[in-house]
DNA sequence: CTTGGATATCGAAACTTGTCAATATCGACG
DNA sequence: CGTCGATATTGACAAGTTTCGATATCCAAG
């Protein structure tokens, strides 16, 4: 049975490994990585390294762009953007994700008030 | 292999499957919903449901509240908290940016407790 | 205490995933 | 062409996940 059928579900499938958030947040705080560059930083062989760019580049959430010898790789906005839409609409009612108040519908419970 | 040592990626893990992401949806319109209703929707069995909300539960991302034979569930809003301010990091810097070099560090986003 | 409905746990089968050694491919440079 | 370093693919194994039938637990009502 596919079940990855539901795009969202690729999504949070492709982020739910250490390795692959390991990457992803490097990505975030550098804005292109050269693929030689995770195998240090991942604690993992250059296959297993090469396996995880894979599943992001086929979730549509990293891209690479060959340069010489190297590949280097940079978050896809798109697909940024679509991740926060989803996590933004868990919180539409339970307590809306910027620091504006909720007015009505379930009771916000914050912690430390 | 604990591969879910990092909190975050237990978040992601907990969502990256079609009936789990389904009953959190629901939540997410809802504000809280009996355990009875999700079989219905979700098209599974009943101990499958119920394996699933565990699963939510362990990742603090869904409550359970036990009210005579129901058990009523709502999301967490830490965790939605939590889980929006790690996507939004990714968006900090995905954008558009020269590859030449990127302004500061990473805010970093702590749940709070 | 016993019945009945709602939820949780157990156990097993089918399937998926993460990992790495070996190997292939690709680009640059002589 | 041939070699070298970087990246991708293959193949195989261990480990984890999803699912459901059977069964246990819990609570309210009789």
């Amino acid at each position: 049975m596919p079940r990855n059928r539901d795009p969202d579900v690729a999504l949070f499938q492709a982020l739910a490994d250490p390795t692959r958030l390991g990457i992803v947040r490097q990505l975030s705080t550098e804005a292109e990585v050269c693929a030689c560059d995770f195998s240090a930083c991942c604690d993992v062989a250059q296959p297993t390294v090469s396996h995880h760019l894979k599943i992001l580049r086929e979730a549509g959430i990293i891209r690479g762009e060959r340069r010489g010898s190297w590949v280097f790789y940079r978050l896809t906005p798109t697909a940024i953007t679509r991740l926060q839409a989803i996590v933004g609409s868990f919180g539409t009612i339970a307590g809306d994700l910027p620091p504006a108040r909720v007015a009505g519908g379930l009771p916000v419970i914050q912690p430390r008030g």
